[in-house]
Parts: structure tokens; sequence; C-alpha cells
DNA sequence: ACCAACACCTTGACAGACTAGGCATGCTCC
DNA sequence: GGAGCATGCCTAGTCTGTCAAGGTGTTGGT
């Protein structure tokens, strides 16, 4: 993997991060691991990915409470309020607007 | 429109003006109406605008020229280098790959 | 005379992603 | 026993592209 500058994520690894966590409660590392899954395109920074959590519960998406992992390890363990619900309906609604957009742009005929 | 703050274009403005160029040369101001005609989702500021096609010349992926506009004004014409050819197939192999995959996961049932 | 559209540009603030660290635990392997 | 790695959390500082808001000058319409 060459080491991808990543622009294109911009905006959207919360929107993923509600989503993952709207199939259930997961731990932020989980949350990573769990994307990264998903696809060899997704790579998650631990830089990016708990300031975004911090966002998320500040902003009242997200709820989260000290638990253990699968491990039995100490984990915080993050779960989707439901205005975040509401909020990640939003938003997969703009992607697809701007994805839509973007891609009958670039994927045109010459 | 409720003046949508606009990360998701984050890192696709550039391309978006490279692929515009590869239909054939246009000035600044013409490739921002050019594809807001595209779609609603689109608003290109100037702030965002011309500050890119600074970064894109400056990398050799587009040659800009004094002329006129269709409505005679003087206007920066661009056009596309061979190299911003090559960095625009990378970019939209880029584009699909990374929305492919955020697709996969917003867009997935629950 | 005035205003809108055309066409270019710049400055400063902001926000999210990244690098690069730090901490602590537990597991495996030599 | 110790090294190293995966797990799990966090933060400080930097980078960079977008935005708001301003500026210049010209042309066309009312």
């Amino acid at each position: 993997m060459p080491s991808i500058r990543n622009d294109l994520l911009r905006g959207t690894l919360e929107t993923l991060i509600l989503k993952t966590l709207s199939w259930g409660q997961r731990h932020g590392y989980g949350i990573a691991r769990f994307l990264e899954g998903r696809s060899d395109a997704f790579q998650i920074e631990e830089g990016s990915l708990y300031p975004a959590l911090y966002r998320l519960e500040k902003r009242g998406w997200v709820r989260s409470e000290w638990g253990t992992s699968e491990l039995g390890r100490r984990a915080k363990v993050y779960e989707l309020t439901p205005q975040g619900s509401r909020h990640l309906e939003q938003e997969t609604e703009r992607w697809k607007v701007y994805s839509q957009a973007i891609s009958s742009v670039l994927l045109a005929e010459g």
C-alpha cells in the first residue's frame, strides 16, 4: 500500500463510524478494525479515530461507557443515540447526492 | 440551499477541474460555471477554485495562457497537460475505489 | 447613475486528517 | 525471563484544502 494521503475520506469518517454503530455497540479500536476489514481502501488512523469519536459524543450522536472488549480488556464501548441515527440518515443522503454528482462527471465519457 | 459545509468535496475539486479540462480548454470562471451546471450539488467557491488552479499549474498538470472568454473578456485559459491527463486517470481510479468502499458500507442493509 | 454578471485574485480562519509520540496490559516465542 | 507484538486508549502539533469575505476592473442592462 503506497501510503495514500487521504483527503477523499475527509468528512466521511464520522459517517462511517455512525453506520458501524448502527449495527450494534462497539469499542473504538473495534470500529477501526471492522471498517478496515470491510475494504482494503480504508486505513483508519488512531489519530483520526479518537478525535472523531470525541466529536461525535460531544455532539450527542454517540454515547459511551467503559466496559470490556471481546478479549476481556478494558475498552470504551460506544453506541448510537437517536439523534445520531437521524444524523446518519441525513449524511447518508448527502453522500449519495455528492458521490453521484462527482461520479457523473468523473466517469462520463470523453 | 442550507449553505452546506462541503468536506465531501475535499480532494475532489482538483480532479473535477482536470476532468473538465479533458474535454477542452476553459478559463477558470468557466470551469466553475460548467461544473455547477452539471449538478446542483456543486457550488464552486472562487476562494477554492483559484488556489486549486494555481496548485494544478504549479504541479504541471495544467498550463495556462491569457486569452479571451466567449464574451470577449480577458480571461486565463487553462488546458490539460499530458502529465495532468495521467494524473487524472490515477485519481479517477482512486475515486472509484474509495467511493465504492464508502458506499458499500453506508448503503449496506441493516 | 446604478447594479448585476463576468473574470481575476488574496487574506485569514477553520476543521479534519495525519505524524508521532505516550501509556498500560496480555500473549507468544525464543 | 525478556523481547516483541497486538490490543486498547489518548494527545500535541502540523498540514492542507475549503470557506467567508474582501478586493480589482470591465461590460451590459435599466
